[in-house]
DNA sequence: TACTTTGTTCATTTTTTCTTGAACAAAGTA
DNA sequence: TACTTTGTTCAAGAAAAAATGAACAAAGTA
């Protein structure tokens, strides 16, 4: 196990040079994770800077660490703030935004849910009601039956994503199955 | 609310010519949702495909409706197969390879979290590791413990998104919180 | 063995997605 | 108002991902 390498030279973050080592470590764990749900890798850099940084960040702050571009950040944080994973920070001495990383996974999680999963399971909704329109109209008698059960199908598992949320918003929140304190956001007040 | 357009002009499969609306509409769905998840469309196309033949497919029957090419049916029926998403069924009569889809969506989502998300926490859980010696060689000390409290944060993260995995699989299945039937795939026999 | 049928691999091309940076807007300052 | 600072937008270029199809392997057949 040589996890012992001198410099950050495991293989994807190179153009950083303003991050500690930890921190490029720790980057490239959220540069995974966004690729997992399909975000692009500038957006987990950008969430990843945040959160390693022990206070606000400004715009600025954040392109010189990242070496980024000025719109990959503008666009990146827009996505961020929108997801709630990113919070802007209200600095009375600063005419500069200042950025804080969201640290709750259930809200990170409840965002996501709400912006990207969400929508695509209502419009998964109406298109099974088109599909059962298309099926009554135009499919030929003997393989209606067939269709029918196919669309049955979706449906049932329709229902059963829709159950999924709240279960894995409580599961993440540290419900029931788990016997943790709800949101651990120790430190980093809000003004 | 305007759904009743006349044919499959939906705006994103337009070569398919050998499939039905309903079953270019299904298909729409099954792109869309493995899109995703980060899969190509022609693997939502094939598995797509398969849920609304009414039996088993062979890969030409599959290439030949689709209109994709064989390269991409062959690298989407291998993944199909890896996830457990699609099964050889042998048939004694023909040479060929026959493909059916597996409609139970329990066995669905196991093989991809099987497949795609493990790997991701269990490699995860490794960067971790190697992250907390990190800091503890490198880091300053002042700013070491807050260090340690995000690597900490992140260790909490990952306890949940393990304890989340059986839980879907549970409320997938149609456990506890559903009143239905375990796994629902009704046609089709195994020969 | 020579031939056919079935399916896979992989270098190339095509398509899609991401990043860049210059032009622009918005809002504060002098 | 003219100037500066801060941040956004978007067309163009760069990079990454996916699809293609020809060459190849594997296995059955005559």
């Amino acid at each position: 196990m040589n996890m012992a390498e001198p410099n950050q030279s495991t293989g994807s973050i190179d153009r950083i040079s303003e991050l500690s080592d930890w921190e490029t470590s720790t980057l490239e764990i959220f540069v995974r994770a966004v690729g997992l749900v399909g975000l692009p890798r500038s957006v987990g850099e950008i969430y990843g800077v945040l959160f390693c940084a022990t206070g606000p960040l400004t715009f600025d702050e954040i392109t010189e660490r990242l070496g980024i571009s000025r719109g990959s950040v503008s666009q990146g944080l827009k996505l961020l703030r929108q997801l709630g994973a990113v919070k802007l920070q209200y600095i009375p001495s600063s005419r500069k935004d200042h950025y804080i990383a969201e640290l709750s996974i259930k809200r990170l999680m409840r965002g996501f849910v709400k912006d990207q999963f969400k929508p695509h399971l209502e419009s998964g909704q109406a298109r099974i009601e088109a599909i059962e329109q298309l099926i009554d109209q135009e499919v030929s008698d003997s393989e209606k039956n067939h269709a029918r059960k196919r669309v049955a199908t979706l449906r049932v598992w329709q229902q059963r994503m829709r159950k999924l949320m709240p279960v894995i918003l409580a599961v993440l929140g540290g419900a029931s199955v788990l016997m943790e304190s709800d949101d651990q956001e120790s430190d980093r007040q809000v003004i």
